[in-house]
Parts: structure tokens; C-alpha cells; sequence
DNA sequence: TTTGAAGGTGAGTAATGACTCACTCACTGT
DNA sequence: ACAGTGAGTGAGTCATTACTCACCTTCAAA
């Protein structure tokens, strides 16, 4: 016979990458140390000596993981641009539905747990792509509306990491202490965002009212 | 010789406690699988076989540990007496300043992160012990402001979460992330209570004071 | 003085962990 | 036709791990 059409063997990238899937899912359920190598080996569909093929050491696997999941700025440019406008409802909304959103698998959450707790050395890089960015993008917003002289003076580091700090731990709850979400996305987005800038935003002096206010 | 008064040979009870020290301790610090018996035995100052005498398995020490870790209650009390008063301000702080306090050591969210993340079957318990109480409360809390018509009609139990999130998303980065804090604690957390209650309570119609406004 | 229970241990054991090695297979360019 | 090469593996090695066991030490009550 010709040859086995129906597994064309993968070649040296594609192996690598479902290498580096099967043991993000793997890494991101039970941790560094609660898995074992032959498991990603089975997973990803291989013997367990290729892994070593590709990869010197276990460590060094992880490393990868850590080091190509680096994703997002297509939020940030968006967000970008409803800043120009000053469309304060719009950026909050944008940023908190990024990340409250239907379906986003807990991976990337996990992982960035793990290898905080666990102390991994690229740990902070992650945290940089991955969290730092919000929180420093959303701050020099907040501090530019102040400037404006739309938001009340508050430090804008400190605003920024409450708002992140209410998305963020609603995903904790939800995605890995399983606590069940009673309202709809949609529900939930709008009234973080709406507490927070009934807060933040400086009345001006006389006459609310009650719906948004924007510029 | 009559006996080695330097050490007294400790009871029972107090080996136990000093092996869940040192195994809390070991398993905050590298989480579950990344901790050994070898290591925990030696940290408590005792034989590895020791360890098995007071705990017939290494899972049966960590479900100790969770079991044990039950506290808060003082707080709690002392939070009653100012809702009673409907002091929001007071309500909000003190819950705030337990958490974000000077000298917090990081061992018990640690061990929570770690237990949440390793799905261990305790972990459900030790987060109501631990969060689940303080949110609970701070919605019944919200929930009744509301009812006076004090705060907006907001949903309670998603407002409280808001708040923790803050707060317990504050430690996160200050103490697993390891993100330094550029403002004093007290500062910190009157940010957070002032940004939270603003956005919270209901202005009357008209007239609005920068400062405090309470009842 | 004996006894025996409670506290404690050194030296294992069986299983599993990460990692290695000698080797095969399938395909390609010459 | 066949050497070369990159993909792939079965069967290890050796250290480590959770856990066991036969045995020791101390001390108070009988």
C-alpha cells in the first residue's frame, strides 16, 4: 500500500503544539506537580519518551506554555479607541465582558494561578500579559478622566485594581470555587460597571440623573 | 539520669497541633503534591513514620488542616453591632480592614487557593468557613439598606461580591502575585470603602456633599 | 520490680516519578 | 537501490514517595 492516508504524520511544529494543549489542559486541572509526564504523553497521543524529544525536561514544557499563551490585544485596541471618545460606560463595559464572558474555558485562569502559587519563574511574565495590561491600560484611563475633570481624584491604580479586582473575582467564584452565577452575563457586567462609575464619576454639582451619563 | 528536663515529651494532642502546623505551613507554601512527608516530618521535628502514627495518610493530615482553620467569628459579632446602627461606613471598613490588615499572614488564602484549585473534596467547606460568611452577610446587609431605602435597588448578593472582589482580589496581587502596595493600608481600604459607597447609596434628589454622607 | 501503654524510630518496601537509550520505521534525494 | 534523516518507541534506570513494621524508651500504676 502506498502509504497510511489516514494519519499523516505530523511534522516537528504540529507535534510540539499539541504537545504543549494537551499538557496546558492537563497543567491547568491538577497543577505542575499533580502531573506526571506519561499522563501528557497519553493525552497528547505519543510515547512518553518523545516528549523528552521535545522537550529537555518537564520544567521546560511548562516553561513553553507559559511563554506562547500570550494573547488579547485585539480587546486592548478596541478599548483604545472607546477611549478616545471618552466613552467611559463603553471601556468598562468592554473590559469587564472580556473577561465575564459565556464561554471561556478556566485554563488560562488556572494556570495563572498555579504557577503563581506554585512560584514557577515565568510566572510573572504571565502575570504581565495577562493581567498587568488591564489594569495599567485602565488606569492611565481613569487618570486622564480625572484630569478631564469627569471622575472624582482618586488614585488611579487603586481604582483601576478595585474595578479588575470585582471582575476578576467573580470569575474565581464562578470558574474555580464553582459557585453558581444567578444572573445572566449581560446582568452581571452591567451592574459591576454601573456601581463602580456611579462612583467614581463627579457629579456636577446640581441635576442626577438616573441613567448614563457619558462626556 | 532522672530526665532530659529540656524537652518535655509533648502529649498527644500537642504533637498533632505542631504536625498541622508545620504541614499547613508546607502545603500553603508548595500546595499538596508539591509537599512530602519527609519534609513535613522533619519541619514538625519528628520521624516520617511519626506522622504516620497521628494520621493514617498523608490526604487524612491536609483534610485536618482544612477542618481546623475555622475562626472569624469575632469579626463578625463586631460587624452585627454596627449594621444595627446602619453604620455603612463602619460596616464596609471593618470588613475591608480584616482583610487588607498589616500583618496577614498569606497561609490561609494560600491553602484555599491551593484546595480550590486541587479540587479537594474539603475545599468547599473551608471556603464557606472563610468567604462564603462574609458575603453573606454584607448582602443581608445591603439587602436591608435597600429596603430603607437607603442604598440603590441593586442586586444584593452581587454588590457584596463587588466589594469582596476588591478587597480579596487586593490580597491576591499583594500577596500570590507579589505586586507591591504604593499606599498605606488604611488608605487602601478607605479608597475601596469610599469609591464602593458612593456608587452604593441613594442621593437624595438634589444637594450632594464631597465629604461623607451618611443616613 | 514488673508491666504495659503511649510516644517514638531506623530501616525497610512497593510503586511511581522523571528521564535515557538503543533501536525501528517511513520517507526522500541521489 | 539505498544511505540518510527525522519521527517515534519499548524497555529500561535510578531517585523519590507514601506508607509499614519490628523494635526501642520512658514512666506511672500495680
Amino acid at each position: 500500500m502506498p502509504q497510511t492516508s489516514r494519519t499523516v504524520r505530523p511534522s516537528s511544529r504540529e507535534r510540539q503544539d499539541g504537545l504543549i494543549a494537551a499538557a496546558a489542559a492537563l497543567f491547568a486541572a491538577k497543577g505542575f506537580n499533580g502531573t506526571t509526564t506519561k499522563e501528557i504523553a497519553k493525552s497528547a497521543g505519543v510515547s512518553e519518551a518523545l516528549v523528552f524529544k521535545y522537550f529537555p525536561t518537564k520544567r521546560a514544557l511548562y516553561a513553553a506554555i507559559l511563554a506562547e499563551k500570550v494573547t488579547v490585544n485585539e480587546l486592548l485596541e478596541a478599548v483604545e479607541e472607546a477611549s478616545k471618545k471618552r466613552d467611559d460606560h463603553r471601556v468598562f463595559t468592554m473590559i469587564a465582558s472580556y473577561r465575564i464572558r459565556p464561554n471561556v474555558d478556566s485554563t488560562l485562569l488556572r494556570l495563572l494561578l498555579f504557577s503563581a502559587l506554585e512560584g514557577h519563574e515565568l510566572s510573572d511574565m504571565f502575570f504581565g500579559k495577562h493581567h498587568k495590561v488591564f489594569y495599567d491600560h485602565l488606569a492611565a484611563y481613569i487618570r486622564t478622566r480625572i484630569e478631564d475633570g469627569a471622575f472624582r481624584p482618586v488614585d488611579p491604580l487603586l481604582a483601576a485594581r478595585a474595578f479588575i479586582g470585582m471582575v476578576v473575582h467573580h470569575r474565581l467564584l464562578h470558574e474555580i470555587f464553582g459557585v453558581p452565577m444567578h444572573q445572566s452575563h449581560e446582568d452581571t457586567v452591567s451592574t459591576y460597571v454601573d456601581l463602580f462609575l456611579t462612583g467614581l464619576i463627579k457629579k456636577p454639582a446640581s441635576r442626577q440623573t438616573p441613567g448614563r451619563r457619558a462626556r
